[in-house]
RNA sequence: GCGGGCGUGAUGGAAUUGGUAGACAUACCGGACUUAAAAUCCGGAGGCCCAUAGGGCCAUGCGGGUUCGAGUCCCGCCGCCCGCACCA
């Protein structure tokens, strides 16, 4: 033992990738006659160099690959690259350099850095979204959506910076200001290009109750997301109103509180406010001040109710004689409903802080069971459950009822009446994919002066960016090219020009779990291909992707089915959302933030490694560069190898929960690499014939690992199968210390046991096959299987509490009468003690469980 | 504000339908090996109290409840985290 060498880790890795390469282990046929097993990781961006959050999503991924097809399963498990995005365009603005080749070059290093961690991928099937053939199909997405009535054009707002003359994403406006130029931020409305999301608003939310391999979490976030309301919609009369407005369109979800409304407010982008701020420089004032306020987060929290009295007034439906003044109101929003309201103070809070500035009436319209006190400064808002006392409203006064009775009640009167009826609103939006920017899928469409509108025909696709760009000046450097947008119309030759914006960089990854299927089709997928593999069975991602991705891809199922190209209206059946990676921060005297290399320890103090001044150590938090608080992946494969970084991150925390990075855990993390290497190094120096009896015991121990590693690997509980692989080597170290291992046990302890820890650690799990003798790749190896027979123990050692306190332990047959447990009990001195001689009131046998004398 | 989640040793965390709380790991302590250290191996360990063996009490954020039995279920607090946020 002493002369055996340490496990050299990095050579040992490098050799086996090279080996499971040269015999193509992870390739993958469609037309494999094994059941088919889906898993794919969220691909990733190609930022420059993998990041520590990748080693964590990808390791699981790969457990899950590589225990399925040790199952028997034809295991599809891909990777590609999430390639458009401004990061590339930055990088090319700041160092002038490409963004194609700013990508590609990462792309490479990433693959470098990915293939270092030994994933059994089939890198096959990679492609980037970047590339021609991918985005050409995308086009094509794109003219058979629209040819099936999902895209259309509407106005829409985006964040101008004034100085850029460009359009920012919503994270590029920081404080209300561009983040390059600084300058205050405006609120433009363009044309732009929608996908019709909502057109499956419905079938979106319903379909959300068969997923039921996601978390409860994300398919709540989903659901409100999508925001499903039912009410009642109305028009109102208007008196007063400039021509054009006689009637005002309402959504409400409370029509049993109608008789409470004393005010309708629109809000200050609605058209109406805009007719009106035509012929006002007052009102126009106003809804500019509106409009300044509305952006910012921060904003919305303090926001004042501000309103403006147009003078025009709304008559009640339910009375011609009963008007309302109409409001132009700085907290009623143009995106939901019909943009105006009927403001109703006593059951709404936000009505009555505007009822009580702008001394409005408030009248209640329904009260406690058990008090008859007005509504003063807090609305009353019961949940519709409720029951009320209803004292104003289209019905008997006096009725008690719950809220939602009296709506139902207030919906089919009003209805009957001849001016309400139920309308169901969402708050999700449709999806505006129109981006002013280079690095992404050009949208394949063509502006003619006669005839309008033209789709790039098909057989003319791709659209292909132009390679010579300009970055030097600010704006979309597509529609400043020179040549590029100019082009003839499909339809008549005329000169025309090409649509300059591209897609929203979440359109490239809405449909490549399906284009993984079929790479390198000449059409975005083929049906039966992609039929038979999807959906996929088991995602694993960021939960920052809870909402648009998914919802998105969802979508774009739904959206390809009906352009024809086949069914699998769920993407995603298992959905599993993992925790970040966090880590300590550092910070030294000045406030300064410090990496984790700049650190070191002095009986148990942290300094600086070059100043020598103390360090202050706050709790862990996600990486992050501006913190500091980052390790590279890098130095860890290189150094400890892959099998110690994958060991770490799937140890000790569960994996939908935020891990924290620590020096001391990788270091024990690699302390086992090298502990199961001298373990199966002495399974071998024993062979099979030393030792002497059966080893049943550790028989059961090493079937009772495989039963649990199993399941736990299924759950996603690899923190558990990891502790289960620890318990094993444990119980293995302690017959051999003991000297009491049989050797044929002994052996079938180890075989499983590396065959159990190969998905978690396939480099050394390879080693450690071969060193045991065995033919092939134990990543080619079946699952071990065990025997239930095994597990099955003749005798049961119980617990025995009194009076709920465990006080004793007795050991009975396993199929002995109750009868026989309780007196084996009784006759327990401890048991007799309590007891003192009295007998017990009450014997509880829980069978197979515990036992509970109650004295 | 609305919605959701989580509170267990020094630390990360285990714990079937309510049934032996603290598996496994990290850090720590002791021993062996070594000139020494590292590495390795063996062992210890929730807290408090009495103690010779051993025994007792208290312990899963806090306070109640249901139960033979509660980390787990119910009610009320406290704290932390996440999502949405003027959605009519």
């Amino acid at each position: 033992m002493s002369t055996l060498e340490r496990y050299n880790a990095p050579a040992t890795e490098a050799k086996w990738r090279a080996a499971w390469d040269e015999a193509d282990l992870y390739a993958v046929a469609d037309d494999d006659p094994r059941p088919k097993y889906y898993v794919l990781e969220m691909f990733p961006y190609p930022s420059g160099r993998i990041h520590i959050g990748h080693t964590r999503n990808y390791t699981m991924g790969d457990v899950v690959a590589r225990y399925r097809r040790a199952k028997g399963f034809n295991v599809l498990h891909p990777m590609g690259w999430d390639a458009f995005g401004m990061p590339a365009e930055n990088a090319a603005m700041d160092r002038n350099v490409h963004p194609a080749d700013w990508t590609y070059d990462n792309i490479d290093v990433m693959r470098g850095q990915l293939k270092s961690m030994g994933l059994s991928l089939d890198w096959s099937r990679e492609f980037a979204t970047c590339d021609v053939d991918y985005y050409a199909q995308q086009q094509r997405l794109f003219l058979d959506f629209r040819e099936h009535g999902l895209v259309d054009r509407q106005l829409a707002k985006v964040n101008w910076d004034p100085v850029d003359q460009t359009v920012l994403a919503n994270e590029q406006v920081i404080d209300g200001r561009g983040w390059r130029s600084g300058a205050p931020v405006e609120q433009r409305e363009m044309e732009q290009w929608f996908f019709k999301i909502t057109d499956y608003a419905q079938d979106l939310l319903e379909a959300i109750d068969t997923l039921d391999r996601w978390p409860d979490k994300v398919r709540l976030m989903q659901r409100n997301w999508i925001g499903r309301s039912d009410g009642m919609a109305f028009d109102v009369r208007l008196t007063g109103a400039p021509d054009g407005f006689e009637t005002l369109s309402i959504f409400t979800t409370r029509h049993d509180t109608m008789m409470g409304a004393t005010f309708a407010a629109v809000a200050a982008d609605h058209p109406l406010a805009k007719a009106l701020a035509e012929k006002s420089p007052e009102v126009a004032a106003f809804c500019e001040e509106c409009a300044r306020l509305g952006t910012s987060q921060e904003a919305i929290d303090k926001a004042e109710k501000l309103g403006f009295d147009t003078a025009i007034k709304v008559i009640h439906p339910t009375n011609p004689n009963w008007t309302v003044p109409l409001y132009i109101a700085n907290f009623v929003l143009m995106t939901y409903g019909s943009g105006a309201v009927m403001g109703v103070p006593a059951h709404d809070q936000r009505d009555l802080d505007f009822a009580r500035k702008y001394g409005l009436d408030v009248i209640d319209t329904f009260v406690p069971l058990d008090t008859e006190e007005r509504v003063a400064d807090v609305a009353f808002v019961p949940p519709k459950t409720s029951k009320v006392k209803y004292v104003c409203w289209a019905g008997e006064p006096g009725t008690v009822t719950t809220c939602q009775k009296a709506m139902d009640w207030s919906l089919k009167r009003f209805t009957e009446d001849g001016w309400g009826k139920a309308k169901t609103q969402y708050r999700l939006r449709d999806w505006g994919i129109s981006r002013q920017r280079y690095w992404g899928c050009p949208i394949p469409m063509v502006y003619c002066d006669a005839c309008g509108l033209v789709p790039v025909p098909v057989e003319d696709l791709p659209v292909e960016l132009p390679r010579d760009i300009d970055f030097s000046a600010p704006g979309n450097p597509l529609d400043r090219h020179p040549t590029w947008k100019h082009t003839t119309c499909p339809k008549c030759s005329a000169p025309a020009r090409r649509e300059t914006d591209t897609m929203d960089t979440f359109v490239d990854s809405s449909w490549y779990f399906a284009r993984f299927t079929a790479p390198k089709a000449d059409v975005p997928v083929h049906r039966q291909v992609m039929e038979d593999w999807l959906p996929v069975d088991q995602y694993i991602g960021g939960v920052e992707h809870a909402i648009l991705h998914l919802l998105y891809s969802r979508f774009f199922m739904r959206a390809m089915e009906k352009s024809g190209y086949g069914s699998a209206p769920e993407p995603f059946k298992g959905l599993f959302t993992q925790g970040m990676v966090t880590h300590e921060t550092y910070a030294d005297p000045s406030g300064e933030w410090l990496f984790p290399e700049d650190v070191v320890w002095r009986e148990g103090n942290p300094f600086h490694a070059k100043t020598g001044e103390p360090i202050t150590v706050a709790p862990p938090e996600k990486m992050s560069k501006s913190k500091r608080n980052v390790v590279d992946p890098e130095a860890i494969l290189s150094g400890y190898g892959a099998d110690t970084a994958r060991w770490f991150m799937l140890s000790d925390t569960p994996p939908e929960r935020d891990i924290e990075w620590t020096d001391a855990g990788v270091d024990g993390a690699h302390r086992f690499v090298q502990r199961l290497w001298r373990l199966v190094h002495d399974a071998v120096g024993r062979g099979d014939s030393a030792g002497s009896g059966d080893g049943l015991a550790l028989r059961k121990a090493t079937h009772a690992m495989i039963r649990d590693v199993s399941a736990d690997i299924e759950g996603l509980h690899f923190n558990r199968a990891v502790a289960r692989v620890y318990e094993m080597a444990n119980t293995l170290q302690k017959s051999l210390g003991a000297g009491d291992a049989p050797g044929a046990a002994y052996r079938e302890a180890v075989d499983a046991m590396v065959r159990c820890f190969a998905p978690m650690m396939p480099h050394l799990a390879e080693e450690c096959w071969a060193l045991l003798g065995n033919e092939g790749f134990v990543s080619a190896a079946d699952w071990p299987t065990y025997d239930p027979a095994l597990l099955i123990e003749n005798e049961l050692t119980l617990p025995v509490q009194i009076n709920g306190k465990k006080r004793a332990e007795v050991t009975v047959a396993k199929d002995a009468a109750n009868d026989d447990i309780e007196r084996a009990v009784l006759a327990l001195d401890e048991v007799k003690r309590h007891l003192d001689g009295s007998p017990p009131k009450k014997v509880i046998i829980v069978p197979k469980r515990i036992v509970n004398v109650v004295a």
